[in-house]
This record gives structure tokens, C-alpha cells and sequence, in this order.
DNA sequence: CGGTATCCTATTAGATACTG
DNA sequence: CAGTATCTAATAGGATACCG
């Protein structure tokens, strides 16, 4: 079994404050834990409570087993996400943010609900740029 | 030469308010274009001015020039980025965030900042839970 | 239930070469 | 300068099978 993101380069950044734009810094293997695909719609979802796994696959439509599992664990070892293990027959595990995760998602949801709020702009951006676009190639 | 993201399914969700959590809803798409690996960061830099393309690429260290071609056309076409071009020899285009970009990349700014002053906190994480997991694996 | 292991495919990303 | 085209490599993702 191969660790989670082992790879994610040296930590030679400390000095440059953890910044985002430089290649091979800690902190943008931790941002796209946080703002990719399934960990961030993993880390919205827990922000409304604590669920177990098979809740956590419902609520995050279209999300396998696989990617679920691997989410939640580079998650956790960011210290996002705690995980409670019962260990009784049949298993239950549930998982809950930290506060630390709370903080960021806090910030994720921010994001998020402002980007769905003006999904009309978004849209109507969109057509004005497909309509051009295609007059365009229209006259070969 | 292909459309940038067509295949994002139907808009049969605008009843459900963009939810974010059902596939097939276009929320997801743009929140992939604003928070995926390159997109993120290009708002970051762009939130800071006004850049011509090679000056981005330099500041988003690591991106390839078809990487960032592909990510403001994204942008671009979401109504985040304004593009001006001048049709000068050699060419000159400037970039720059529209106000519905500024108050994305804002929100945006605000999750990156955060999780980089959080860095050493999820180190810290990091480091516990790998000690945990070797000493795990140790005893075979 | 709550996962892991394996295999395989699809998508993404990078290098390189080239154009207006 | 500001890209596009093309090819290849790496990675993400999904299906399936199986374990505790």
C-alpha cells in the first residue's frame, strides 16, 4: 500500500511563507486537496454534519467508492477531517471536521454559494461567447 | 479545434438552484474551472492586476503555455476573464479579471490565504498521522 | 457496513514543434 | 509575443472482486 501524496516535493518554501504560486510548496498539495473535484464537495458536505460513509457516497452525487476513500484520507492526514472508528459488528466510522476543517470550509462554502449564486451570469457569459465563437468559424 | 467544455451535461437542474452536489449541474463545471489546479492560481494572479500572457506564465509557476491557454479560455468564457487584444505586430493582449471575476477570485483569495497561514497546522497533522501509519505497517 | 486491491480506460498535463 | 497542433506520459477515475 502506497502512501497518500508522499510526492508532493521538498519543503523548500518555508522561507517564501508557504506561497501557492511556487511549484513543489506543501500548500498547493493541500489547496487542491481542499479544492478538488471530490474534496471539496466531500469537505461541503461535511460541513453539515457528521456522516458515515455510505451517507458521504449518497450526498456527494457520483463520487466511487475508490475516490471517497482516497478524499477522506488525504483529508484526514491534512488534519481536515476526523475520523471515528466504532469497532463493533458491523463497522461504523464517522467522519466529521476538525475545526480546523470547519474554518476551511467555511471559506469552500463562501466560494461555492457565491459561484451558484450567479450561475446566470456564468451561463449567459457562456452563450455571448459560443455565439461569437461560432459566427466566427462559421465564415470559413 | 474543439469547444472548451461542452460535454458539461444538460441544465436540468436550474429548478434544484444550481446544486452543486448533483452531477450534471453547471455549478460543478465552473467551480472546476475556478478552484481546479490552474484556474485557481491564474485568478490568484490575475486578482492581483492586469497580465499579458507570458507575464502569467511566469507567475503561475509550472503552468505550460498549453495549460494556460486552455485555463483563461475556460475563464474566458465563464465571464470571469476579460481579454483585450490589440491587433498590433508583434501582438500585445492583456488579461484581466471582469467584476464578477474580482468577486470570485475575492472569495477565492480568502480560502488560499487561509490554508496557507493554516500550513504549519497541517503539517504538524501530516506528520502525526504518518508516524501512526508506519508504525502500523512496522509490526507485520 | 466500510473499506482495500487490482485492473483497465479516459482524461489531463507536459514537451515539442510550428504559425500569424 | 501569443498562441495552436500534435504526440506522449502521467494521473485520475471507474468497475469489479474481495476482506474484516
Amino acid at each position: 500500500m502506497k502512501p497518500i501524496a508522499q510526492a508532493e516535493g521538498a519543503v523548500d518554501c518555508q522561507d517564501l511563507a508557504f506561497d501557492v504560486f511556487s511549484r513543489h510548496c506543501p500548500s498547493r498539495g493541500t489547496l487542491e486537496h481542499v479544492t478538488g473535484r471530490w474534496g471539496a464537495l466531500t469537505l461541503g458536505a461535511l460541513h453539515e454534519g457528521s456522516f458515515r460513509f455510505n451517507e458521504l457516497r449518497r450526498r456527494v452525487d457520483g463520487v466511487s467508492e475508490k475516490m471517497l476513500s482516497q478524499t477522506l484520507h488525504a483529508l484526514e492526514r491534512d488534519g481536515l477531517v476526523h475520523r471515528e472508528a466504532q469497532p463493533t459488528n458491523p463497522p461504523r466510522v464517522d467522519y466529521e471536521l476538525t475545526p480546523l476543517g470547519r474554518a476551511v470550509a467555511e471559506r469552500l462554502m463562501a466560494l461555492i454559494h457565491f459561484v451558484e449564486g450567479r450561475m446566470d451570469e456564468v451561463l449567459e457569459a457562456r452563450a455571448s461567447y459560443d455565439a461569437k465563437r461560432s459566427t466566427l468559424d462559421g465564415r470559413a
